[in-house]
DNA sequence: CATGCTCTGTTTGAATTTGCACAGAGGGAT
DNA sequence: ATCCCTCTGTGCAAATTCAAACAGAGCATG
């Protein structure tokens, strides 16, 4: 039963009871309805109809193509309207994704949004892997750093995620405020473990901070956060990351150079459905409001 | 959503994963599937698959398909299996029509037949109205008189029913038992009221009874029965049937040139099939054993 | 870092499919 | 009984579709 499109003439010839009738339904020519009808008689080795100058009965063979084609037209038919309707509404899953960093920032977002849009699942996927639009495992990406240039990804610049520096307040108690004019020393820091981040707060800790008052390096931005903290040393946090913190000091007043760009990533497949852009809207709408 | 073999390419490209793993399956070239691909897409306006070097992953469109058509594979495989497996088994139906004189002598045969084949359904038609094999109305039909001559019936000889003269005892009582070879006058005799019927029986009837002596016509032949019953007259019967009542007289030994042939006939299309095939043998087997 | 393998995508020549025209046959109406 | 209409069936030419070859890209392995 290779050949579905055989199977939907034999069911049309069977609907209609005339081969000149499937044809006109079909749109091909009645040679071509009996020719297909042939064919699959030849594949099976039974005759599905009965042929005689008045058009074509279906056999019982040809009865029980007809019952089961009829439920696949149905199906298919449904599946056409709701993968078209689709197109045009916000509904069926929609899946963000961002480094874990961003998660107390987007959050409350999609919450909004999905309160408004009634029809929608919505998944957060974060962790240490990049999830990858190309293989569609998210609609929408959140990123940061350096704008990224894959080639079937449209990419928007989101927000300038400010920057400061922080240290805890049992630090600043022990070590005092640093001076950063002054270049500093006798003060710890915390920083990336990547020596080629881009980051421009990375680069310009790299460029100002001896490596040696660099006491504590990780990968992982949790883990600075948490050093800093605990008093490590003092380091860069997103500032409206620090503001939950109450225990944190600002040791110096954020500057416009350690910004990092944020951008919003979306795969050119899917980047003009509606959904997306509702989403791509919403958020935009949503991050006018915010001073970070 | 025309053209199903698009629907089955797209189903392979989102169960393989591949564009090449679904050419395998279908044993087409990937450039095949591609276009299909590509068209499908097109026509629906919404993108089923996110395309990528390492494969397709079908998007939700792409998995609602992948469902459906999982659906629609397994319907079609099932299909094939029952009609497949229907040309090789005797299972269905099986459509059997007479003129319905016949049916106290196939029932019988019918009933037997079920009990050998419990997976089949009978239908045994009889009516006024001539049953098209043509049609699709029955598999088998049983015929009288000459031997048909459609184009597409397979005809078969099946036997010569011995038709008698019988009257009623009461009629026998009352006018004494006619002499046929003197003429018989004084004798009434119920007939066909076919003019034109070709059955030897009836053309004897025309040939040496003057027709006045003929004072019941009718076309239906279990009126004549009825009439023979009634006393209104001498008439023909099938030898196999008049035995059934006890108070009918055979008046005459039945001759060879009475007998009325009876024919087998199937369509073309179903004879070859092993349902008929079966049947066929079982009905010429039984008629062997029968007297008539 | 280089190499090999697999997969997608496009072009061109070939083959199958399709459409057209006409023949044949059966049914119904006049 | 005859005509007309509809439907099936077939040979042949055109059009669409398909397959081979090749290019490009990404990932894994050494």
């Amino acid at each position: 039963m290779e050949n579905w499109d055989e199977v939907r003439t034999a069911y049309q010839v069977a609907r209609m009871g005339t081969v000149s009738g499937a044809a006109d339904v079909l749109g091909v020519h009645h040679a071509t309805v009996i020719r297909h009808i042939d064919a699959i008689e030849a594949r099976l080795g039974v005759k599905l109809f009965q042929r005689h100058a008045r058009g074509y009965t279906p056999t019982e063979a040809g009865l029980d193509l007809l019952r089961v084609a009829q439920a696949t037209d149905d199906q298919f038919s449904q599946l056409a309207g709701r993968i078209k309707g689709q197109g045009s509404g916000v509904t069926g899953e929609l899946v963000v994704t961002s480094l874990p960093v961003l998660s107390a920032l987007l959050v409350p977002v999609l919450a909004r949004f999905q309160d408004e849009h009634d029809a929608i699942t919505l998944r957060y996927l974060t962790g240490e892997r990049l999830f990858r639009l190309e293989y569609g495992e998210a609609h929408v990406a959140i990123r940061a750093g350096a704008a990224p240039e894959q080639p079937d990804n449209v990419v928007q610049p989101f927000i300038a995620q400010r920057m400061g520096l922080f240290a805890s307040q049992s630090y600043v108690n022990r070590f005092g405020m640093p001076d950063l004019a002054a270049g500093c020393p006798e003060h710890w820091f915390v920083g990336s473990d990547d020596e080629n981040s881009r980051a421009p707060f990375n680069k310009w800790l790299r460029d100002k901070v001896p490596s040696d008052q660099i006491r504590f390096r990780s990968t992982d931005v949790t883990a600075l956060t948490e050093a800093i903290r605990a008093s490590v040393g003092i380091g860069f946090m997103p500032v409206w990351e620090a503001e939950r913190y109450p225990d944190l000091v600002e040791v110096e007043p954020a500057r416009d150079e350690w910004s990092a760009p944020l951008w919003i990533v979306t795969h050119v497949d899917q980047h003009r459905t509606p959904k997306v852009q509702r989403f791509l809207q919403f958020l935009k709408a949503q991050a006018k409001g915010w001073q970070i």
